[in-house]
DNA sequence: TCAGTGCCTTGACTTGGATCAAGGCAAGTT
DNA sequence: AACTTGCCTTGATCCAAGTCAAGGCACTGA
């Protein structure tokens, strides 16, 4: 499946010159809170690419935020089949989901060399509690986290489906400063259909599709958007509509 | 659509008497700090069958946690089709996916004659920074709602989605002492099938087909387990192993 | 008791997307 | 340059679930 965890050249470059601060957890802090929070952080572990951070049913001990590439969470069912769950960009916390049961309920793995923080839990709690704007700021995160997983749920035909994915990943590299109409997607298609729950073979007639109808240019994972409003439109707005 | 707001019979039962404690916000709250949450909270207003708690878009003020009856979150999306998010239990908070955009992203709407308990969130967030076990217990409910939402979209066969949402209502009943195996289901089949991305006909044949298997018996709302372990197999876990 | 209404069930037909099976193409290896 | 490997694309076929249409059944109220 995937190789043993292991972090490789941790360059220990703290919160306060990161560069994320204005999506990560620190956003809203003054710089005394900050180091603070500096403190409870492990910083930077790197990942290559397939590499496990954490296995399913392992006892929850941290919450990840990513620092740079790009991580997947998967969960295998009683069957043994895998369902990727989400994938996460850098300022993004995974891990969210084991706080309740103090396990984790799904496998986190690297796509391509890729960093995290490690953020210690219980350090979390008890210093969220000191700082209410870090508190404010792990509350929204969270909401921010329920929101994603429940606009998934919406669309359910395969062309919509995919527009909203695309367009979901587009607003986020937009978030992050990044171009919203030219991005890599650093996934295979054999796991965006997965995630998507369909056949990577619709995902290709679909990518060859919109690219027919002008909505988009796609080589490999160099995806560019062409027409982003016919997209929006397409995708029925769920996703993405703020 | 629905009927215009209107709380009726605010049965103002305190927090510290309700029963659902073990569930809801003041889980692991002493006395004092109970009656502190108790300041805060609107007790109980009333709503009659397809009543609205909130609209989308409205701005946001507060969270509410369902005190009696059932609550479904809907959104619409742009083509005027709705999506129903969730259903929610007593002793289940809802809204919470609001926060962070500060406005609601769902209509809420009773099912039956229900009640809830409204939080104004500022001052939920203040109270938090104050008791460290209601910050606690407002972040194991945040991470839950994270994982309820992602366990949905683990299945798509519709026996598997149907088997699956039973199976996850069966365990929440269990929780707040109601049988795990007899329950109403309260919501007609077409928010079953809406809710799940499926035609109101599919769950009514998949009733019967199960029905028909030995897996359960069910007469309008009213629906009995008979094997569960087969219930199980058939959902592959995913949205109840726990 | 009987019509009216809303919800659920059943059957016949259609279709979107899965599956199966080949083939193509890029990048690394010998 | 030829071979291998992994990923993506394309075409042919099939089936699960959607749609359409009719009928049934349990409440309601006159």
């Amino acid at each position: 499946m995937s190789n043993q965890n292991s972090a490789l050249n941790p360059s220990s470059l703290k919160c306060s010159q990161c560069g994320l601060g204005k999506l990560c957890l620190p956003l809203g802090l003054d710089s005394q809170d900050m180091s603070q929070l500096e403190a409870i952080i492990d910083s930077s572990s790197a990942y290559n690419d397939s590499q496990t951070v954490f296995n399913a049913n392992q006892s929850f001990e941290r919450i990840y935020a990513v620092k740079s590439g790009m991580f997947k969470t998967v969960v295998t069912d009683a069957n043994g089949n895998e369902h990727i769950l989400g994938f996460h960009l850098p300022g993004e916390l995974f891990g969210l989901d084991a706080i309740y049961p103090k396990k984790y309920i799904s496998t986190a793995i690297s796509l391509g060399t890729s960093s995290v923080c490690g953020i210690n839990y219980t350090d979390l709690e008890t210093l969220s509690s000191k700082l209410p704007s870090l508190q404010k700021q792990l509350f929204n995160l969270m909401s921010k986290e329920v929101h994603t997983s429940q606009a998934m749920s919406v669309e359910h035909v395969a062309d919509q489906k995919l527009a909203g994915f695309i367009l979901a990943l587009s607003a986020r590299y937009k978030q992050r400063g990044y171009s919203e109409t030219r991005f890599n997607l650093a996934m295979p298609r054999r796991d965006i259909a997965n995630h998507l729950n369909m056949a990577a073979e619709t995902v290709s007639r679909l990518f060859k599709r919109f690219q027919q109808e002008g909505l988009l240019d796609i080589k490999r994972t160099d995806l560019q958007i062409i027409n982003i409003d016919a997209l929006k439109r397409l995708a029925g707005c769920a996703s993405v509509c703020e």
